[in-house]
DNA sequence: TTGTATGCGTTATCAC
DNA sequence: GTGATAACGCATACAA
């Protein structure tokens, strides 16, 4: 920590249309028409404007332009994930602003942890700044609470999960579809004795892949209930629940991991037990180096970019027309193969 | 995608504290003085001023606050990274929302994609907006440009880099030490061949990085230049390079990466040709599953938390006093040691 | 083509 | 204690 000489220079008042007006020896009411390009303006004195606006250094005060305008509009958004840190809601995060970005808005981000009471808190803190519109991660029993803010014209859409004692706007992954695809290609290799760990199974995203596990192994003879474990929210869980799967006997000889966390988990048990090169795996989410571990990471990737750019293209398209039906869009999932859902079964 | 049925309710205008006052029956001051916690108020009146906004449902317009009120405040910032999707970017991003939202202040982003112009655009956005401070990830040659937002009394902090062109409050880590550290530690493997892969030596990061990987090697005899190579700026790049350097005679025994993208791209080249199991690696920067690799990564990690809570600091400091001298703060790395860096050199 | 009066929802000032 | 009045920086309506 090293301290700098410094001279600040002292802060002033930051200039008005008032003061770009008096120096262009005008009405301040021209100098409004050529900011917001309206018509009936001579070039003459559009540039006589434009040059008070570039010699004071004049930027235009958007948050008291809209608290006068019509519309109310302050063309900023929020988004609320659980938690930003987290690669699916980074990417997530990074789709919506550049969505938002290409039509003139801001993006305020807020991570709730998974707490309704803060998703609650910052939806508050959203709405004191009236945000046009707030795309959120939901957590909890209900979100009906958000009507109110709707009233007030803002924009609601759900993204990852629906939202629960309100209707609106919702786009989710095709979670159930994607499971089931990873329980069809394991059994392809001979598996039957598949294992699942899974998050809370209040979590919607939870319930519905779990629903597709049970789904899909019903093909096969169904799942061994043993081998089915949830409520895990965290790598450590994951892994003692893992471990434990493969002290059973019979012990599965296949794992499905339903969210990133548990990957994590799960992937350090089998390393543990030394047997990563022998029991077969599949992910759901992607990782960033999914595909350099050894052996490589078969994972059912969410398409996090199609699942930002629909809840933003949602989001916007609300904003134009707050009485059109509300719709739910399912993306689909991709499929990544590589090598560790190949693994055969012993005796296959 | 499937439609549903819904009937919107038509939004109405939110209440304002005249609204309160009139139902209350009082004058809209006394509101105002109950929702500012200032003092005179009878408790009696507070109770029913309180009353009146429940059942209202009013919530503060803080956009029509803050135009009003002496310090201009808008109890948000702006923090501009290159990427909101790269985990070093998101890890400062969340941390910084939690350090800004502790004191009541919610944080707009943005991406520049390592672009001054973007970059530029960002800031003036946030500039229209009034937030009260911003941090950035500085690029290109030049910052100076925020001179003019300062002088509005917006507070500025450069984090990970310093800006160009304007002194400022600083947090960068210690990008030469860590890499000197690498050294140290593969040189204890008997590794004299050391190679080096770096960003463009224009961005600040990657010539510290680069020049603590000199200093550290001239211990040893210095580096063979050959097994520098600098200007890799996405894992294809640093792919190739790092093929073209096996391909040397004599090719190098050991490799440093210099950030994560080029770690992705040098892991791939050694699966490549074969050698991940017998080429020592040192990786800056720490990946989600660095220690699931085999071998398991070792990694210079940066400590993001600080980084981003050091900015964070620094930021609500400079707003609390604008005429402090401008610190630039440090932020030590984490030499952290898993099994690739401890491959020993062949014959040692 | 340009300018004036008025109002947005709030905070600041000062009188009652 | 309480309330009227002005003011913030801008947009809207309308007059000139």
């Amino acid at each position: 920590m090293a301290a700098v000489p410094n001279p600040p220079e002292s802060p002033r008042r930051a200039p008005t249309i008032k003061d770009v007006a008096e120096r262009a020896g005008l009405g301040f009411k021209t100098v409004s028409r050529v900011l917001n390009d309206e018509p009936n303006v001579r070039p003459e004195t559009r540039d006589r404007v434009l040059a008070a606006v570039a010699e004071l250094g004049y930027r235009r005060n958007s948050i008291a332009s809209s608290i006068r305008r019509s519309d109310q509009r302050t063309s900023s958004i929020g988004l609320i994930v659980e938690d930003l840190a987290n690669p699916f809601a980074s990417s997530l995060t990074r789709v919506v602003q550049d969505y938002a970005r290409e039509r003139g808005h801001l993006v305020l981000v807020g991570s709730s942890d998974g707490d309704p009471g803060q998703e609650a808190e910052l939806v508050g803190e959203f709405g004191t700044r009236r945000v046009d519109g707030m795309i959120l991660v939901p957590n909890g029993p209900d979100q009906s609470y958000l009507e109110e803010e709707r009233r007030r014209g803002t924009a609601v859409v759900f993204v990852d999960r629906p939202g629960r004692g309100i209707e609106a706007d919702t786009v989710v992954s095709e979670n159930a579809a994607g499971v089931a695809e990873a329980v069809r290609h394991l059994a392809l290799a001979g598996h039957t004795r598949i294992a699942y760990l899974g998050d809370f199974e209040s979590i919607y995203t939870s319930a519905e892949r779990l629903q597709g596990f049970r789904d899909a192994m019903a093909a096969f003879g169904g799942a061994d209930p043993r081998h089915i474990r949830t409520g895990l929210h965290d790598p450590e869980q994951a892994h003692r629940a893992a471990a434990e799967l493969f002290a059973l006997d019979p012990a599965p000889t296949a794992l499905i991991a339903g969210n990133n966390l548990i990957t994590v988990g799960a992937v350090h048990a089998l390393q543990d037990l030394g047997i990563r090169d022998r029991t077969a795996f599949v992910a759901f989410d992607d990782l960033e180096l999914a595909d350099l571990l050894r052996p490589a990471l078969t994972v059912v990737a969410q398409d996090t970019a199609a699942l930002g750019e629909a809840a933003a293209r949602h989001l916007f398209e609300r904003l134009a027309d707050p009485a059109a039906p509300y719709r739910r869009t399912r993306v689909p999932v991709r499929f990544e193969v590589r090598s560790s859902g190949a693994i055969p079964a012993p005796g296959h």
